[in-house]
DNA sequence: AGATTTCTGTACTGTAAGGTATATAACCCT
DNA sequence: AGGGTTATATACCTTACAGTACAGAAATCT
């Protein structure tokens, strides 16, 4: 995933980091929207011009592609390392907990871009769409393949429903992020998250 | 909020009922969002052409408002209704199984435009993004009203805080709505209300 | 009937959108 | 130093956008 990869030995070298690029313009789409975000948006942000844009990133769909890419690997991310905490229970409190800090955390826009960067579009945003879409199905199928071993671990109880404990984390998940794009603070979303957890069967 | 009422008796007639452009204009913004809709898409779904809806809108930007209105006010609208139940676990019940027929409904675009309508979005959006947000921010209020008079009347602990219950419920059928643009039935949604429940205190 | 009022349809405005052609600048390799 | 290669910057392309001017059509009022 490094850009360093890709990186000619010969030719004018480029002018600007492309994770760092790559970062201002994850940046914009999270908070304009894909249809909301125009290329002088990102061009501005990312401090280049239309031509460097084009020639290290494809177009505007591929950069926001590259974009969700940068997001779901980012240190900061909480979901995959929720997963393997020891007990469901652990991984719903985890994942719970992480988002109420991550989606309201000021020192980038609120919410989740997964969420929120084309959920009612254009048609020209519908690959992009059915991207994300298919973002938070995978997560919700990680979710509940980690509960379905819960089961056979023992920390879930046998008659446990493992699809529909996923689809109701990944509900309150999705709704977090649009308490967050109200404004909600981490500590309202960390109420939430304790409510939620007083459906979560434990051991 | 008739149409009626501001028609006048001189003139040219309209050659439109306005209340069921208003309906093809709500249906295209809750498919594709503000940002995401186009004034020829407008037109071509409300039958109708520019100049004329300006003249019975205003501009986008009202024309969306307007259709706003018309979606909170329609008669399969569950949130006021289910408000009116006679204990605080009733409204949650009614509530959320409301939103899970509602929101999946194939009658209609899934999801709930109120949500999704310009979630992030441009700053041409700013406007009706604030609307909206504060549409979200009024229907948590009612919640929360509603579970304080529940408070009062014994239904809910008097320890209960319903700041929090009202913040969970939103943000549960907030996450429905994503839910439903992720392509869930009915019946899914139905078993996660079903769990959200399981959190919410009784009498 | 004629004047007045309002709506409709076409054609148009200026602007901004996504994307590209081209010339020049900066590097590596021999 | 010179050729090959890649990036940059400016200027441009086509198309679509939100919004409007204007002429004609359809109604009511006197």
């Amino acid at each position: 995933m490094s850009a360093i990869s890709c990186t000619p030995n010969v030719g004018r070298p480029r002018a600007f980091d492309m994770d760092t690029a790559l970062e201002k313009a994850l940046e914009v789409f999270w908070r304009k929207g894909y249809d909301g975000t125009s290329l002088s948006d990102l061009t501005e942000a990312m401090g280049i011009n239309k031509p460097s844009l084009y020639a290290a990133f494809g177009n505007k769909e591929q950069l926001f592609l590259k974009a969700i890419e940068l997001y779901e690997s980012r240190p900061c991310s909480f979901f995959l390392p929720a997963l393997e905490k020891p007990t469901a229970y652990q991984v719903a409190e985890h994942m719970l907990y992480g988002a109420a800090m991550n989606m309201a955390d000021q020192s980038h826009p609120q919410g989740c871009v997964v969420v929120q960067g084309a959920l009612s579009c254009s048609e020209a945003a519908a690959t992009v769409k059915e991207a994300l879409i298919n973002r938070r199905l995978e997560g919700e199928q990680k979710l509940r393949d980690r509960f379905e071993r819960a089961k056979t671990e023992g920390d879930l109880p046998a008659d446990a429903d493992a699809e529909t404990l996923a689809r109701y984390l990944g509900t309150v998940l999705q709704g977090m992020a649009i308490q967050a794009n109200n404004g909600a603070s981490c500590e309202q979303l960390r109420l939430v998250a304790q409510m939620t957890l007083q459906a979560f069967p434990r051991a």
